[in-house]
DNA sequence: TAGATTGTTAATCGATTAACAATC
DNA sequence: TAGATTGTTAATCGATTAACAATC
């Protein structure tokens, strides 16, 4: 089959997103067509993405829900619930500590929050434990966290990166405007830039019509 | 010379934001070259997105970084300081009404914060001025407000997203997982999809090797 | 069977990359 | 002049869109 491209995959984990709703409101069927609508994409490309995971459904009947699902959480990772830390705890990443990811589905749990501060370590009314910088590998390791959000000032975003790449995580999620380089390969970077988006937000309001503005890919 | 493709616009708010440090940092000239080290871009990519804003070097000659601003700020509406609010004041809304957006440059400043919980107004404490929501349409047009950065429950976001509308805004900045659809045409949206995000990271951990994680798109 | 809808190949479109001429 | 670097056209690549055969 092939590497599935990158367009497909940010389209597919929407979709994952979408269909989940779905299954929740009862839904066990669904046609190219009405998923094309969601994603304000043509019904021939959410087929031909769906193509990509092997065939999925059968000629002449929609799609069965509950079967794309599957095929997408298998080959996508999302059988297993992912276990996250926030690195950083000022008012952005206090907020990630308690961020509701997902709904209910509790696919992306926060399971520990770290800070160099330790007096605000003691400040913060959280759920979750926390922890000096310190022992971020020590403690990643041990929790065996998957992913890090990144919220630190940003001279100290590499550092916290490194960090939580010796302790083995496989993503990052920065939230600075710097550029994250992950230590050890294998990591894998994305960034939530927010002045640039709102940069971007100007340019778009400046240069185009709204229907342009938010095409799917994000990214 | 017709409209300027999306993915250069991204990549020219990204430039320019980067020319923006150069220049702090004492530096007036560049090559498309170096430039293209900085986006992870070839140089041609550079000269071409350069090309669009029409000639602005010299052959021969490194560009002139003050000159490429120019360009930029005029063609992509970053002449003035863009005034924001932020709708919905829970953790993160809170968070962004004290966000340090672009650093000292102060292009995007926030100069109102609103939310439907007249309680919740009184107990933040925060520089910026707060007003409850059924005020935005109104407040909006007084303050000449651009952005609207949209914080509230998900199932709050379209009615939150239609008054600022009413208000006049020029774009949205959705922070919730949910389409916006902008009531009056001319108005842009963009999305920052934060458990999104986690999927997609989760994704290409699952399928990709590291270095491809990140294309400059963002998306 | 007839209608609906997917699977899959072919055609189109647009962006990226390469190449090199122009010129400071 | 020679070297460096941009401006700009041409070639490549990949993704999207269209089309239609397959089949339930």
């Amino acid at each position: 089959m092939g590497q599935i491209p990158l367009p497909v995959i940010y389209r597919l984990s929407y979709l994952f997103d979408i269909l989940e709703k779905m299954e929740e409101d009862g839904i066990h069927n669904v046609s190219s067509a009405e998923l094309g609508e969601f994603l304000g994409q043509s019904s021939h490309t959410i087929r031909k993405d769906i193509h990509y995971l092997g065939a999925a459904g059968t000629a002449g009947n929609k799609y069965v829900i509950d079967d794309i699902k599957r095929l997408i959480s298998d080959q996508l990772g999302y059988r297993t619930a992912k276990r996250c830390c926030v690195v950083g705890l000022g008012r952005l990443g206090s907020a990630l500590l308690e961020h509701p990811f997902g709904g209910g589905c509790n696919r992306f749990r926060v399971v520990a929050g770290f800070d160099t501060n330790v007096n605000r370590l003691e400040t913060i009314r959280s759920s979750v434990e926390l922890y000096p910088a310190y022992r971020i590998p020590e403690i990643v390791r041990r929790l065996e966290i998957d992913l890090a959000l990144i919220a630190v000032p940003h001279d100290q975003a590499q550092e916290a990166a490194d960090r939580c790449c010796e302790g083995g995580v496989r993503g990052l999620l920065n939230f600075t405007p710097m550029v994250l380089v992950p230590k050890n390969s294998g990591v894998c970077v994305r960034s939530i830039d927010i002045t640039g988006e709102l940069r971007i937000l100007t340019a778009l309001s400046y240069t185009r019509k709204a229907d342009e503005s938010e095409p799917y890919t994000k990214e």
